[in-house]
DNA sequence: TTAAATTATTAGGTTAGCCTAATAATTTTT
DNA sequence: AAAAATTATTAGGCTAACCTAATAATTTAA
């Protein structure tokens, strides 16, 4: 059994490991967890004794495969609790964050699993990250930017890269939240703005900072 | 703003107050919390320091006003989440106490009052105990066994004093769950026995140990 | 009201997880 | 390649929350 702050650790390794650093060292992990270096080197040597990573100077840690176990069904935990936020509870997207980082490490054996099934099995939490499914597998990442988008095909809205108020406010104005479709209808190579619909009716236009800022998949 | 531990020891103080011990003593908080009393006294002279409880020797431990509002925001939290729960992730009565216990310290401002929202404002947890308003009032405990009930009134279960498998198994096979309602028909003195109808239909009489197991109100 | 039992308190220790400051090693710049 | 900058590591401390063991105080029972 693993602690709060080892969860922590072993979630932001997971993390910084996907995020394509190329070595992910005391120091780097310190910056993510707004520590200190030295903190890090404490944990990654107790990490070690528990066989959760392995450590070397020169290739930085990696996850062992119980390691990653365990960091994935963090996250998974995470994520789903974000929609719960979001879904449930009306949060903001931009809200859910920072009580998600809590209770992703409410301790249960089925907690995950009931919430999961609560929420209907979603495959993305709020900001367009695929939800790993009970045995660790995550769906192949196929979110995209709007502005990336091809003219003629539909999305649907997976989450947001800006979760500013004035962002979140005028998606709301435009009757966009997860789950809404999307159609490309033009790209205007002029500004970069996109003419779109959304939904079954509404058309609009929207700037290519909009489009920068909104997540989808096909 | 105070830690996890001394949350639980503000809601231990309050409950064993409530439970009408005489005095709230080192020894009965740290039997409550299985722990040293040694522990107790280290963390009484810290409640005490922070206002949060005076203490002395002769009279025990008593909340402020301060501790009070503290002891009783977590109870509400606890109450909030067991019926999170009991009716949102199907759990059975007497597996959600050891999370709730977990989810009580999760810190938000605003997460409580979403979740009652949430919930539609219940008025009391799986075990029958009121839940607190935000502001901190608690209705009039008017819960009662059912073996106290009187014949012809109707009454509707808020929870049950035992939760074994056995006992809520039998519950369930009888449709009866938070919210159903009871009408006592009859009372058999011979062997304490009742009759009563569940719900609109369904009637059966129910014996002494089932009656002295089910918590009700008017 | 003594003796026995219980409770309260203190002293001193442990562990997890953090810290700073000093030193060693490595990398980057010039 | 030498100097400058960055990173890794160690040593030594700190705090919260627990612990055990010893002692003092109080309560209960004989």
């Amino acid at each position: 059994m693993q602690t709060l702050s080892e969860e922590n650790y072993l979630k932001i390794i997971y993390n910084l490991d996907k995020q394509g650093i190329k070595k992910v060292t005391p120091t780097a992990i310190a910056k993510a967890l707004l520590n200190n270096p030295a903190s890090a080197i404490d944990m990654l040597k107790k990490l070690v004794d528990k066989k959760l990573i392995i450590y070397d100077k020169t290739r930085g840690a990696k996850l062992t495969s119980a390691g990653k176990i365990i960091a994935i069904s963090v996250i998974r935990r995470h994520r789903l609790w974000e929609v719960f936020l979001l879904d449930k509870l009306a949060y903001e997207w931009d809200q859910v964050h920072d009580i998600a980082e809590q209770l992703e490490h409410i301790r249960s054996p089925d907690l995950a699993d009931r919430l999961d099934k609560f929420l209907g099995h979603p495959q993305y939490d709020p900001h367009g990250d695929p939800i790993p499914s009970s045995n660790g597998e995550m769906v192949m990442n196929s979110r995209l930017m709007l502005e990336e988008a091809n003219v003629g095909k539909t999305y649907k809205v997976i989450g947001v890269k800006d979760s500013s108020p004035e962002f979140l406010q005028y998606l709301k104005r435009l009757d966009i939240g997860i789950g809404t479709s999307i159609t490309v209808k033009e790209k205007i190579s002029f500004d970069n703005s996109m003419m779109i619909q959304i939904g079954k009716n509404r058309q609009t236009s929207v700037s290519r900072v909009f489009s920068q800022n909104l997540l989808v998949c096909e």
